[in-house]
DNA sequence: GCCGTTTTCGGCCCGACTGTTTTCAGTCG
């Protein structure tokens, strides 16, 4: 028995295993099990070398007797027969070509069956050598389409999404403080900062035996290939790679050390050297006659010249609703009323529901007819805990720019969010005439995820940023700061200048679950480092206020 | 490969868009 091979180890594995058939061209549902099962492993709370012993691995969601076989077999050698013989035929590293937009599982198979090309750097080769575009298998515009995605995934940071590491460093934060609850730990670094990607993670522990305390982390078993870099520094691997940089300090050096462990390097370059010793982050900045900065505010610039603005910034306590959200009627996992429960248990008093349109399918669109069926309910759920609700609806914009739903049925909704899913590689002319076309359609309230990046996955579209802040701004269309992790968009860099152009922002999560709601942390960090208050913030104002806004729009909620 | 008040087989992941096409395969959301 392998005792040292991890959850996330297994979990990686399986992932690469799932990935690997969608490529060989097996069923599309085995390699969804695979992942699924995969999914649910890095999350489980016990090892499972444990549950092996006991024959329990089936009672993990998703693994049924297929993948339990494969599991025992991973902790026993290290790898699973099917995985064995799928790698024999086709290398793993072939699903890195995947990776290229327009390239799927066949033309990543016809590449390496073709040509032999086995991974990007191999494809970038034989793209630079001509083969490409020689080989009769593939056409010069198939070579156009690999070199545009293989300099996009270049110009990807390589670094991880905030949202896959934040939860990460709480895993690792509650399991260091369960092993040594006699010492403190905070979370450091570009995560502590709300950095929308990260290098690694940074952690600050104050201890009073430096030795115990390095004792106890070897004890910690997400923490993976841990070496001892100084008298205080720890650094390992947690799930997902992400490297661990951990300091230890004594509790009477606690400030000084957390403080230089956030930075940011321009931040505390403006700063000027942090002072030794000092207990808290409060003492640091007092020496520097500046109040306690916030981390996502440390950036090395607006900080110095605005703090005294820093105490009217919106918080998570300001937001008073949202207009995103979906429910089984699309693809959301929880009814209306379950939806509206968990609003006001945030102390929300109004919801936006709004399930995607007809054209997506994927997400089970509603047509019109199942969109009215679907206003009786949600006016039968109306005010349901105090919360009032909007019949709302997340509407597709076609290629052109028109809706997918038709005048009528756009006036008859009590809120319209409209969204470009497809067609985001449109040339900057398209893109911006279609975006037009939107912000000045009288129906549309909101706009959703206005550019569409999927964090290192996908960039956003090429729009003309100034100028459709400009079109925003005149029309009174709000634009959307999406927190989802996945996507944080708009980023707080143009959502800042969308701000100082004028237009109006929300900040939505885009639940589709219940607790799809926990994400407005990240979604709020994002406002702050626009430098957003709550007057500039549709869903922070009133109740009353805000259906005053959607009157004013034409729009008839009650 | 997993799952189940639809329960041991058959569904799960549908439909639009694109161009690798010219009657349909591949990709994407």
């Amino acid at each position: 028995m392998t005792a040292s091979l991890s959850n996330d180890a297994i979990a990686r594995l399986l992932e690469r295993h799932g990935r690997l058939l969608v490529v060989a061209g097996e069923s599309a549902f085995r390699a969804r099990a695979f992942e699924r099962a995969a999914e649910s492993v890095r999350l489980y709370p016990e090892p499972l070398a444990r549950l092996a012993e006991r024959g329990e691995l089936t009672s993990i969601p998703g693994v049924g007797e297929g993948i339990a076989y494969a599991i025992s077999q991973i902790l026993a050698t290290g790898a699973f027969p099917a995985h064995e013989e799928l790698t024999r035929r086709i290398p793993e590293s072939v699903v890195e070509l995947t990776a290229i937009p327009g390239v799927g599982a066949k033309t990543a198979l016809k590449l390496y069956s073709t040509l032999g090309i086995d991974s990007l750097d191999a494809l970038e080769s034989a793209l630079e050598a001509g083969e490409i575009a020689r080989t009769m298998a593939l056409s010069a515009r198939m070579a156009e389409t690999v070199r545009a995605g293989l300099a996009a995934i270049r110009r990807r940071t390589g670094r991880t999404p905030l949202g896959a590491a934040r939860p990460v460093a709480e895993a690792f934060l509650a399991a260091f403080s369960r092993a040594r609850p006699q010492d403190r730990i905070a979370l450091a670094g570009s995560a502590r900062r709300w950095e929308v990607t990260i290098g690694d993670l940074d952690f600050v522990i104050a201890s009073d035996d430096i030795d115990d305390t390095v004792a106890a982390l070897a004890e910690i078993p997400m923490l993976e290939g841990q070496a001892r870099s100084g008298a205080g520094e720890v650094t390992g691997q947690l799930p997902g790679g992400i490297r661990a940089d951990i300091t230890i300090t004594s509790p009477a050096a606690w400030g000084s050390a957390l403080a230089r462990a956030t930075g940011s390097a321009a931040h505390l370059e403006r700063l000027g050297g942090i002072p030794d010793g000092l207990a808290s982050e409060e003492a640091v900045y007092v020496t520097f006659g500046l109040p306690w900065i916030p981390p996502e505010l440390r950036a090395g610039g607006q900080e110095f010249a605005r703090w005294r603005e820093i105490p009217e910034l919106v918080t998570i306590d300001a937001i008073n609703g949202e207009f995103h959200a979906h429910t089984t009627w699309s693809d959301g996992g929880a009814s209306i009323v379950d939806m509206a429960r968990a609003a006001a248990s945030r102390g929300y008093t109004l919801l936006g529901i709004t399930d995607h349109s007809q054209s997506l399918g994927v997400a089970g669109g509603l047509n019109s007819e199942r969109l009215a069926a679907q206003r009786l309910e949600i006016d039968a759920a109306d005010m349901t805990a105090g919360v009032k609700l909007l019949a709302g609806a997340e509407v597709e914009v076609h290629r052109d720019g028109t809706l997918d739903y038709d005048d009528e049925t756009l006036a008859a909704l009590d809120v319209v969010v409209a969204s470009l899913h497809t067609g985001l590689r449109q040339p900057r002319e398209e893109l911006m005439a279609r975006l037009e076309r939107v912000l000045r359609n009288p129906h549309v309230d909101i706009i959703a995820h206005p550019s569409g990046r999927l964090i290192e996955r996908r960039e956003g579209g090429d729009f003309d940023w100034d100028r459709a802040f400009a079109i925003a701004a005149e029309t009174g269309t709000a634009l959307e700061i999406n927190a989802d992790p996945a996507r944080l968009d708009l980023d707080p860099t143009l959502a800042e200048r969308a701000s100082a152009a004028g237009c109006l922002i929300t900040v939505n999560c885009d639940a589709h679950s219940t607790s799809g709601f926990a994400v407005m942390e990240y979604g709020v960090a994002m406002a702050r480092k626009a430098w957003l208050k709550p007057e500039q913030i549709l869903n922070c104002w009133p109740r009353e206020r805000i259906l005053e806004w959607l009157a004013a729009r034409g729009r008839s909620s009650s």
